[in-house]
DNA sequence: GTTTATGCAAATATTTTGCAACGTT
DNA sequence: AACGTTGCAAAATATTTGCATAAAC
């Protein structure tokens, strides 16, 4: 169980198994492609949980990406979110097209990175590890609410 | 020349020509490839202009990313960094390769998206107007300073 | 029993906003 | 003259830290 790997890796690092991580790491797990920021992981984590500090929850956001245990990512909107890491198997190779309309972040996969990222190590002996890719643009319904006359601003 | 059509755009908007706005652009302009926070972009800018305030820089990048004509850019350490934008033929396709060991920022060039761009029209609708792509990974010196033993730790 | 983590509150850091004075059109 | 912009200070947000208590090992 997934857990248990968790439970592992934090004793390897001599780090304690406490109920707070357990729950932070459930939280983030339980909510798939939606990028909690550390409030929202705060609220959450609070209803299981109430006495649970806002504090806990940065230490140990902090710890699961250290861990590689979850990503930081940010849309440039002024919060800073975590996932379920690249090392997951169901995430990896995940990434995000942002609509610069209505704000809507849409998770796709992709896996055409390969080349560009040997390229890259053949240029500037650059070894890549995790690689995400931060689409802009415009999703369909905006496209469509936008209509026909204002397409010239698309660029 | 690059500051007659940025006071052009300006006008078009009915946003006022001011010095403050002129300093900033020309300061981004002048560090190019160095990802300026709004407190660094600040600190240059005092050096023209010492009577300049920071709220007038934050408020100055937002019309700047607005028209276009730089892009909020955040490789997840904390800060905020404005470079020039897309739109500007120079700098089309660029993009970021991070160190996680020295958080160097490379900038490379690549231009490898296009039928993942196409790929996610076709399938979702998704107009794509910009990308971005970081990678997260161990430059050369990196590489090197840790040695063939913590190896494995690279994923 | 020793060490690490937690929760709270206070401290920092970052970004935004209100408003009177000022500059641009 | 009208209106948008600036600078300052205050406010709002976001994140980190110190410390005594509590939990994990």
């Amino acid at each position: 169980m997934e857990q248990e790997r968790f439970k592992e890796v934090l004793r390897e690092r001599g780090l304690k198994v406490t109920n707070q991580r357990l729950l932070v790491l459930e939280t983030i797990a339980g909510h798939p492609g939606e990028h909690l920021t550390a409030e929202e992981i705060y609220e959450l984590a609070k209803e299981q949980y109430p006495e649970i500090g806002l504090a806990t929850i940065y230490r140990t956001v902090q710890v699961l990406v250290e861990l590689n245990v979850i990503d930081k990512v940010s849309f440039d909107d002024g919060f800073v979110r975590y996932e379920l890491g690249s090392a997951k198997a169901d995430s990896h190779h995940h990434h995000h097209a942002i609509c610069q309309e209505c704000g809507r972040v849409l998770a796709f996969e992709g896996d055409l990175l390969e080349t560009l990222e040997q390229a890259l190590y053949d240029t500037m002996g650059f070894v890549v590890t995790d690689h995400e890719v931060k689409l802009t643009g415009y999703c369909k319904d905006c496209i469509k609410r936008k209509g026909q006359e204002n397409m010239e601003e698309f660029n």
